[in-house]
DNA sequence: ATTCACCTTGCAACCGATTGCATTTTTATT
DNA sequence: AATAAAAATGCAATCGGTTGCAAGGTGAAT
């Protein structure tokens, strides 16, 4: 039952009857080697049927090619089109992804931020949990220069680039677009404040109001884990509101979408009574009906650039020390808030 | 900007006056060390910092403790649970995944296949790309006893464990359910042939009709890649038919979903002209109007089984020697396809 | 006191590739 | 042909753990 066992170039050199070291250059085209001698490695190698050993390398090398993902979960359309950004980048250049998921969970992000460093990976592509309270679980691999990019829910950190769309500016863009709709009593359903992503959506609520000379009604404003079933309770919640409010943005559009199909079946029309606006632009949202109005996420773009950046930061290339990027997001106006003509 | 050196168990050794081996035995609870010499030994690697070198272990020890992941993409709702499920299972067992994606082309599944024989995961689990003709690639690994799992879009090896769904049952079921609500027509729209998974969903659908001794119109057959675009392009297709189909079976919800949208737009109603199965289960699916009749597909866990049984083939554990593993499904009846009372 | 068995620990080879420096070979120059 | 310069190759240490086997230490039994 043993298989054969692994091609090495001791086992090259030794067919070849020259020395190990000649073959580990040659297999890499190194300069200082002779093209005939090159080609005659290389052959050997293809027909010896030669696979290098990574350890090996890696063990030598210190590096990887190897980048590690840690993101609260993978199954949301945002999130598996970011990965796909980045494995797309990744792959291009030579990477690999290493993936793992919090499941919202700051102690499950302590632990995968461990594995990864045991696991030597070159940087890192970060998504906060919802509950996490620090950064400090980052300090060993920053200590060791090992690059971290953060992605969509960010931290602070002079040592990393963010990479994050305007979330206070789509804030307050779909809330605008909500009062200009008439939407006097406008409710706010998001996630944990302490993520960017959902703090900032709410300051972006609020400045929309303040712009406005809108007072705010702070028994409009629901935190909650933003999944369906959550969506579900808010809109019962909501429909308890007396006066009913007319108008909800909320920070994701499964959300938006489960608050709708209750709204609905609990007779409320929408946009009539009640206008909705979403975010990320999943696929869902133009399926709903009324197809729901959203900010546009650029997901994929996001995770390609992630990638990006974070690989040529290990390799030391240009476009390296920034502290934030902003990619462009924009307001997809669809039926359920449409109010006007 | 040097980084402060890496501990070593000779670090550790040599701070204690004792041999790095007994480190390295300490250090993993070897049975042949004295308890207080191991207490000393994590005490001193925890508070000097102590981190393993993954890349030495692996070196000798030839394991990685990595999986890896092909699929053809990772951005639909149904894979990307289908990976979640694995990433628990693998996180739960101390191993992670290395996941890329083939964007269905044969070639980048051979380069793939490679790139992951070359950082010597321990196993493999995928599912194959459209247009993948054979499975030799593969060969290499398994000659080298590595195992492979198949799910979803699986491919017969003696050697390896395929994991499915009774995809001709389900198409069976869509089937037959729509001629019990009374379709004399049946479209079937599906993926290339060459996968299993659309070829035995066809074959369901043909024996549907054979049983109930229905003939059936190959120009109601379309063979598409499934995509949103796709679907709409199906649907202009089947609106051209004369007699219109009265059924529409379709190999994914992506699909059926456009297709709705398309048969709405052009005012035909669903399911009163057209009724129509989708496949998958999707969130859309029940989003969509009227809510789509599909294939509920155990994506987690067909996940969480695949990654199960691959980590039990690599430790020897029982359970491994299966060829074919098949999971249950269940035709979800919704109001696209009902048009009886 | 001696012998033996067992429990702990250490020695040193090994895993496979990389690389600074030394050495040999080739080429160019006179 | 002799010699210097340049090019090609080899030597050997190194990366950080792992592990078979040997050696040292302990205590009990005789």
């Amino acid at each position: 039952m043993k298989s054969p066992k692994d091609i090495t170039i001791y086992d090259i050199a030794k067919a070849l009857d020259i020395s190990p070291a000649t073959v580990s250059r040659g297999l890499k085209d190194h300069p200082g080697i002779r093209k005939d001698t090159k080609k005659k490695i290389l052959e050997a190698a293809r027909q010896m049927g030669y696979q290098h050993n990574t350890f090996a390398r890696n063990l030598r090398i210190k590096k990887t090619n190897t980048i590690g993902v840690i993101i609260p979960r993978l199954n949301s359309y945002f999130m598996s089109t970011v990965i796909a950004g980045m494995e797309k980048i990744a792959n291009e250049r030579g990477y690999m992804l290493l993936i793992s998921q919090t499941q919202e969970s700051a102690k499950k992000e302590i632990a995968s931020v461990n594995t990864m460093f045991n696991s030597r990976v070159d940087g890192l592509l970060v998504s906060l949990a919802f509950d996490t309270e620090n950064i400090e679980h980052f300090d060993a691999m920053l200590k060791k220069e090992i690059p971290i990019i953060f992605f969509d829910r960010v931290a602070e950190h002079t040592k990393c680039t963010s990479i994050v769309i305007n979330n206070i500016k789509a804030g307050y863009d779909a809330t605008m677009h909500l009062i200009d709709q008439g939407c006097k009593r406008i409710a706010y359903v998001g996630g944990s404040l302490k993520r960017n992503v959902y703090a900032d959506r709410l300051k972006g609520y609020k400045q929309a109001h303040a712009e406005r000379g809108v007072a705010i009604d702070p028994a409009l404003t629901i935190i909650n884990t933003l999944s369906e079933q959550a969506g579900s309770e808010a809109a019962q919640q909501i429909m308890q509101m007396n006066p009913l409010p007319d108008g909800i943005f909320t920070a994701n559009d499964t959300s938006a979408v489960a608050i709708i199909r209750e709204l609905k079946f609990a007779g409320i029309s929408v946009p009539e009574q009640i206008a909705v606006v979403g975010f990320n632009n999943d696929p869902i949202s133009w399926v709903i009906e009324p197809n729901l109005t959203t900010i546009h996420y650029p997901g994929q773009e996001m995770g390609e650039i992630a990638a990006t950046t974070l690989i040529n930061t290990i390799n030391n290339l240009p476009a390296a020390n920034l502290n934030t990027l902003v990619l462009r997001h924009s307001l997809i106006i669809r039926q359920s808030s449409q109010r006007k003509k």
